[in-house]
DNA sequence: ATCAGTTCTAGTCAAAATGACTATAACTAG
DNA sequence: CTAGTTATAGTCATTTTGACTAGAACTGAT
């Protein structure tokens, strides 16, 4: 029986490295159908392993910092954005993910407003792409991408996530379309519509989003709490 | 607080150290009621910092494991137990949760069927308790409980883990009886059956499960795949 | 052997949710 | 003023859910 090593993890142990990386989704229009599409940003690696391939934005972990800081953080040095959602995906720490080092890699994954996603850096070294169709990764992001895309889905047609793309106020139709955009369906405008009026989190406002090319939609906003992570817990 | 900017910069060099735990559930009978109930197995901490209070057992991430191999490893060393399921739960980076070093826990749960638990070892320093009054326990541990209270609640509402407390065959009360144990609710048996045998992964076998007091009831098989967790994603 | 007690499980029925569709309201562009 | 388009209430058949009933199948006591 090792009851003495039972609380160890104050031992010092010939450790891993620890690296924050990051998922960053964001709605785009599409070139061709002008419908919003999904995109993350992508950083170009600028020496080995993996040279010249794209990978997510991530850095080291620094000793003043939460995870989620150093996400934020490192989200925002590397594209210059400001996210509006922010929750843990899950750590990886296979054996072999990088060929020259033990690398355990705490990801997160996070939403940006299209307002922001426009004002993103784009430059020879970060660039976006379409979630569907990033090409041949660095290291095991390819799974991670298809993981945080798994995991975005279940959280929008579960979970309440999917204003996080919008701004303070929306109307149904642009819910609709993150939703359609995000699980690739066509959704029934109406019948769409009905659930989420039945559902408490969504208020309805007096206002009107005027200025359109045919009947003005009836604005809503979003009064329910992010998530119940222990990173986003007793957030008043 | 630290002044002294230069111990500030110092102690962001070193890296944090990484720890493994687990929050292992199990069902045994309850005292009074002979009704199943939820129950975790804790170890005692035998030095400080928060010497002599309970922990979850975890240990160090050795160089040649992977993050789930390390959980499972561990949890066999300090408790005995082979699980069943093991998922990971959550990465826990807080600046505080050690008074005496930054640590980052990457915590797992697992279950284990009742006849593992039935052997498992309990001493001075292994001890079970229940789930649900577990008292005042080390570090950020009572925190961690909850989150994995709650993420077992919520994967035996929506996902398919409930079969994992139970050995290969199965009838449809001891399936009830998982979910009214871990949800602490009463569910209506003939409705519950309905909805169990709607779903494809139970598959009904020609057994009945002789020698009970009353009716002999028919044993099913679940037949799906435990989860879609990038550990658990390509196991054949 | 029969009956009382219990569990197992098929079945009934009303209520609620869902999916496909219709109709009308409210705007703009011409 | 009208044609075109979007917004949204409403209709109706189907499916799912929750509460309940009743018969089937066993054990143990009489």
């Amino acid at each position: 029986m090792y009851s003495s090593s039972a609380n160890v993890s104050e031992r010092a142990v010939a450790a891993p490295t620890l690296a924050i990386s990051t998922v960053i989704f964001a709605l785009r229009p599409s070139e061709s159908s002008g419908r919003p599409t999904l995109w993350i940003p992508l950083v170009r690696r600028i020496r080995e392993p993996f040279k010249d391939l794209w990978a997510l934005p991530g850095g080291p972990l620094t000793h003043n910092e939460s995870l989620q800081d150093a996400a934020s953080r490192n989200l925002r040095e590397t594209t210059g954005l400001a996210p509006s959602y922010v929750e843990q995906l899950y750590a990886f720490g296979g054996l072999h993910r990088s060929p020259t080092q033990r690398v355990v890699s705490i990801v997160y994954w996070a939403l940006v407003q299209p307002t922001e996603a426009a004002l993103a850096d784009e430059s020879e070294n970060v660039k976006w792409f379409r979630a569907d169709k990033v090409g041949e990764l660095a290291f095991d992001h390819n799974a991670i991408v298809d993981y945080a895309l798994w995991r975005l889905r279940n959280k929008l047609a579960y979970g309440s996530v999917a204003y996080h793309f919008l701004g303070e106020y929306f109307t149904l139709a642009e819910v609709r379309e993150v939703y359609e955009a995000v699980l690739d369906t066509r959704l029934d405008p109406a019948n769409f519509g009905r659930q989420l009026k039945s559902t408490p989190e969504i208020e309805e406002t007096g206002e009107y989003l005027q200025g359109g090319k045919h009947r003005p939609p009836r604005l809503y906003r979003f009064t329910g709490r992010p998530g119940l992570d222990p990173d986003n817990r007793s957030t008043p």
